[in-house]
DNA sequence: ATGGCCAATATGATTGGA
């Protein structure tokens, strides 16, 4: 099967590019961030037609996460553990089942952080405690599971083609760097590192300054896999080519492929 | 990573993004 994360920034904005990528890829399971809506306002219709059932978890204005997959729900859990007070719309978690069993799915928007310090920083530091928290207490289930999504970490610097203009930058600090580590740490693959070591790949590329057009890009948005997901890991790859589409999104699908029958 | 953008909002300026 076929699971992959997208940043669409604003899902109405990029309905067309969507409907578009989905019936090229033809992912089972689709994780989007930035949806930039409420749940009344998604468009369900168009994906449904596709064969897509929809999980939302939106927010007015800014943030929202939503879910797409071939499969049907068994459970869906919106927010992340930790909270107290957190209204931000970025985690939502569903169970769905296959031929080969259970399959667990987190669609995850990690905060940026920027400017640090400061308030915002600290709340992704406090946010990436509290998935750490979490991927500890869903590892032990020892299911195949997969935290996809925008991490809003530059891992490496051999993740970005400029490191040296990042080091002071929220997604590139060494406490990001070393709080996304500690996560991977927990047992936790990084399904595209996993199947290549090429230079150049990345999934977001700015739209300022020509960032596209000069190749300018970071990888921040990760698909981490449980080792009952990464020993069926078959195949991993980013979509490049859709950020040179119309109207497109700054970031790009990435996606995997597991070893894991449907249905 | 700034010269250059984009999306949402009772909207024509401000906020947030990365």
């Amino acid at each position: 099967m076929k699971i992959a994360t997208w940043n669409v920034n604003s899902v109405r904005q990029r309905l067309d590019s969507l409907t578009a990528w989905l019936k090229e890829c033809e992912p089972d399971i689709v994780c989007l961030q930035e949806i930039k809506c409420q749940d009344d306002a998604f468009p369900r219709e168009p994906l449904e037609a596709l064969g897509y059932n929809v999980a939302v978890h939106g927010q007015k204005t800014f943030n929202g996460v939503a879910l797409l997959s071939k499969l049907p729900f068994d459970e869906v859990t919106s927010g992340l553990d930790g909270g107290d007070g957190d209204v931000q719309a970025r985690f939502l978690e569903a169970l769905v089942s296959t031929k080969d069993g259970v399959v667990r799915v987190v669609s995850l928007y990690l905060p940026n952080g920027n400017p640090a310090p400061g308030d915002k920083y600290d709340y992704k530091l406090q946010w990436m405690d509290r998935l750490a928290a979490f991927a500890r207490k869903r590892l032990a289930l020892e299911e195949p599971l997969v935290l996809a999504g925008d991490y809003n970490v530059i891992p490496t610097a051999d993740d970005a083609r400029n490191p040296d203009a990042w080091r002071e930058d929220a997604l590139f600090l060494p406490t990001t760097r070393d709080k996304f580590r500690a996560l991977i740490n927990l047992g936790l693959t990084d399904a595209i590192r996993a199947t290549s070591d090429a230079a150049d790949l990345y999934s977001f590329w700015d739209y300022q300054a020509g960032a596209w057009q000069k190749n300018n890009g970071i990888r921040i948005d990760h698909l981490l896999l449980s080792p009952q997901a990464a020993d069926r890991l078959t195949g991993a790859g980013i979509d490049k080519h859709v950020r040179g589409w119309d109207k497109p999104s700054d970031h790009v699908p990435v996606y995997v492929e597991l070893a894991i029958e449907p249905r």
